[in-house]
DNA sequence: AGCACGCCGACT
DNA sequence: GTCGGCGTGCTC
């Protein structure tokens, strides 16, 4: 892998939409707060004295409440729900009173007031309440909890991604108040999907129908969520929609905008800033909102009387949190449809494995088109093979086959043609270019893998080879780079000389591109979208979309293909899109046949049977193999677990930013995958955070450190 | 992770 | 005697 995140979407230059309400970055944005006055000997709240605290502490064996004493003044304030800070940890007992003095201030959320305690000890008195604002209510704390388990994560950490930092002028400014009534809601173009139109029905009756959406190619997604919103509002409860990216949130909102008015939803996004973030969130909160689009973090937006949540696009990685314990929208959604009985509507021009899952074991029922109208409105796909491209001489030099070059020169006579290359430093797995053979280190067979200059580098034992030879075939050529889109958008400029390029990616990301023909390089994750449809589209350099060494590269590859494809004309109006990959390929068919949802349960009964998630659950464990025997030995895993590996995990390259799972710098981590048949998930990761837990408390936690992670997303 | 407690060695 | 080393355990 090269120092290049291989997340598309990512560095599609979106990164700053999603929150990043990391520990760090909020305790270094802290300001420091006045200190607030101790309570020693102050008279204690008449009735319900004592309150039962979440502390702001993510550490697993933290991971309970803690009672303090309220005192008679913050009485009337300290509701549940509200932020308090509260003395914590090992601090002077005061011999005189008991009471005890000293321990930072930390803050805290109160969840309950009662009668008394349970602890035997004296309590400490609440240090302050921060805000009467009532923040976390018994909803969102059921969540927050539900979630914390179900990834083996502290309620903190949870309730962290959950609820945004407070700022106290939002809080000021009155929410407007409620919403005026609606127009009655109509199907529009959810009469293209045969059970369209009984859907949005059902939503507008209260029902709580769950559906996997196959979306039709084209820009009316966004129209028919915001349909899917309005039934909902039009039966008197709220929705929530979560998107990717800030991309796809700006065309929900407007949508949204176009069909609601103005003022009827909010729009959750990181890059609004703080105090906009909060507002807005309030809003939502104290039911002045019943509608929300936004990216990751509104999967947790506290929509009152909550009536229907839609995941857009679940396989783009923008929807797996980065930060402990990692949710994932889609899963956290499932959730907050059982929670609540709710309506759930999971869409997306493709269709993840967990997607055709949900259909398979009957929670969801589908949503698409027929084949007919399937047909009709996307493009026509055509394949180019790798050996036809290796027999195409002239091809193989300007690395466009004739069959491409044909197309492009076609469409753009007609309009604007996408180029959709991978990201540089997109393939991982470099392979012999005579017989495909993986490159692998001759020590300790990890791949090799190629940085900007220089030799080989081992991706796990960081061995440097500088003679590569294939053990197979004796050749001693590597199957070249992929080549970024700026060197693609100079060749293709060279080749087209009449014609303008353009180009979309990490720098610098185009929302939208015009009518007129044009060449529009782009990678993955970052395609303009065309007025007016693009003529032409070719997806070049299959082979390293398809040669990651991943669960998903294949879902991946037909996902991003079909991104890239469903924003070209349809096929009556010569639509055409160009694949160069072996045709034989479960996803490049899988492009031509238009059949995304057909992929996905074929390679559910794959996964199925090869014991994959997301058939069995799956949590990783990471760390020097001397912490992990010793976590292993201690956890009492469930008796149906499987404990594969341990494997090296692989090195951290130079100018990567580090993320969570990776080994310290310096220390030879391993990793061991632990395995469970459906049913034991929750067992799973039970017994991972009781284990994590006993030897944090333990203190092993700093120098023995293991990372867990439930759903772990890089099982190659 | 902090932070205070406790039980050893070196110093006035 | 008493100051302070950091190993160990707890946080209402």
């Amino acid at each position: 892998m090269s120092s290049e995140n291989e997340e598309g979407e990512r560095s599609a230059g979106v990164q700053p939409e999603q929150l990043a309400l990391i520990r760090d970055s909020v305790r270094k944005a802290k300001v420091p707060r006045a200190k607030p006055r101790t309570w020693r000997g102050a008279a204690l709240a008449g009735s319900l004295p004592v309150a039962r605290v979440v502390v702001d502490k993510g550490v697993l064996h933290l991971d309970r409440y803690f009672d303090y004493a309220v005192p008679e003044e913050l009485d009337a304030q300290a509701q549940p729900g509200v932020r308090v800070r509260v003395r914590f940890g090992a601090g002077t007992r005061n011999v005189r009173d008991g009471r005890r003095e000293g321990g930072g201030l930390v803050d805290g959320f109160l969840v309950e007031r009662v009668a008394e305690s349970d602890y035997t000890g004296p309590l400490a008195a609440l240090a302050q309440v921060v805000s009467p604002e009532r923040v976390l209510d018994e909803e969102l704390l059921g969540l927050a909890r539900a979630v914390a388990d179900r990834y083996a994560g502290s309620l903190a950490d949870v309730l962290q991604l959950a609820v945004p930092p407070r700022h106290a002028r939002a809080e000021g400014l009155p929410s407007p108040p409620p919403t005026a009534a609606r127009p009655e809601p109509d199907p529009g173009s959810w009469r293209r999907y045969a059970r369209g139109p009984e859907f949005l029905a059902a939503l507008a009756a209260g029902g709580a129908p769950r559906a996997v959406w196959t979306a039709l190619p084209g820009p009316l997604w966004a129209e028919e969520i915001a349909r899917a919103v309005q039934a909902t509002l039009a039966s008197g409860r709220g929705a929530l929609v979560v998107v990717p990216a800030g991309r796809p949130a700006a065309r929900v909102d407007a949508a949204l905008r176009a069909l609601l008015g103005e003022g009827q939803h909010a729009l959750l996004t990181a890059d609004a800033g703080q105090e906009r973030r909060y507002r807005e969130w309030l809003a939502v909160r104290r039911g002045a909102v019943r509608a929300v689009v936004g990216t990751r973090a509104a999967m947790f937006a506290p929509v009152r009387k909550l009536g229907l949540v839609v995941v857009w696009d679940d396989g783009d990685p923008g929807h797996a949190d980065e930060n402990a314990p990692f949710p994932h929208v889609r899963e956290v959604l499932e959730l907050r449809a059982s929670r609540d009985k709710c309506a759930f509507l999971l869409g997306g021009w493709s269709c993840t494995v967990e997607g055709a899952q949900l259909v398979e074991s009957g929670w969801a029922a589908p949503l698409a088109a027929d084949r007919e109208q399937v047909r009709a409105a996307a493009p026509l796909v055509r394949t180019v093979g790798d050996g036809d491209l290796a027999r195409d001489e002239a091809a193989r030099a300007a690395r466009l086959p004739s069959l491409a070059w044909q197309i492009a020169r076609d469409g753009l006579r007609r309009g604007p043609v996408l180029v959709q290359v991978p990201r540089r430093g997109y393939v991982p797995r470099l392979a012999c270019e005579r017989c495909r053979e993986p490159a692998r280190c001759r020590h300790c067979a990890g791949p090799l893998e190629a940085r900007d200059a220089g030799p080989l580098v081992c991706g796990w034992c960081g061995r440097d080879e500088a003679a590569w030879h294939c053990p197979e075939c004796g050749g001693f050529r590597l199957r070249a780079q992929v080549v970024g889109a700026r060197r693609t958008a100079e060749e293709l400029g060279r080749a087209f000389p009449a014609v303008p390029v353009r180009t979309s990616g990490r720098e610098q990301v185009l929302d939208t591109v015009g009518p007129a023909p044009a060449l529009v390089v782009s990678t993955p994750g970052a395609e303009p979208v065309a007025e007016g449809g693009y003529a032409a589209a070719l997806l070049l350099d299959g082979w390293a979309m398809l040669g990651r060494p991943d669960l998903r590269a294949g879902e991946d590859a037909l996902r991003r293909w079909i991104g890239a494809a469903a924003l070209v004309r349809d096929q009556g109006e010569g639509g055409t899109v160009v694949v160069v990959a072996e045709p034989t390929l479960r996803p490049v068919q899988a492009l031509v046949r238009w059949d995304p949802a057909g992929h996905a349960v074929r390679e559910l009964a794959e996964r199925a049977e090869l014991g994959f998630p997301p058939v069995s659950r799956m949590a990783s464990v990471t760390g020097t193999p001397e912490a992990l025997t010793e976590f292993l030995g201690q956890a009492h895993l469930p008796p149906d677990a499987e404990v594969l590996g341990p494997v090296p995990v692989p090195a951290v390259e130079p100018g990567r930013p580090r993320r969570p799972g990776d080994a310290p710098p310096g220390e030879r981590w391993e990793r061991v995958l632990v395995r469970v048949p459906p049913g034991s998930g929750a067992a799973l990761a039970r017994a991972l955070k009781t284990a994590q837990a006993a030897r944090m408390a333990r203190g092993l936690g700093a120098q023995q450190a293991v990372r867990v992670r439930i759903d772990p997303a890089d099982i190659g």
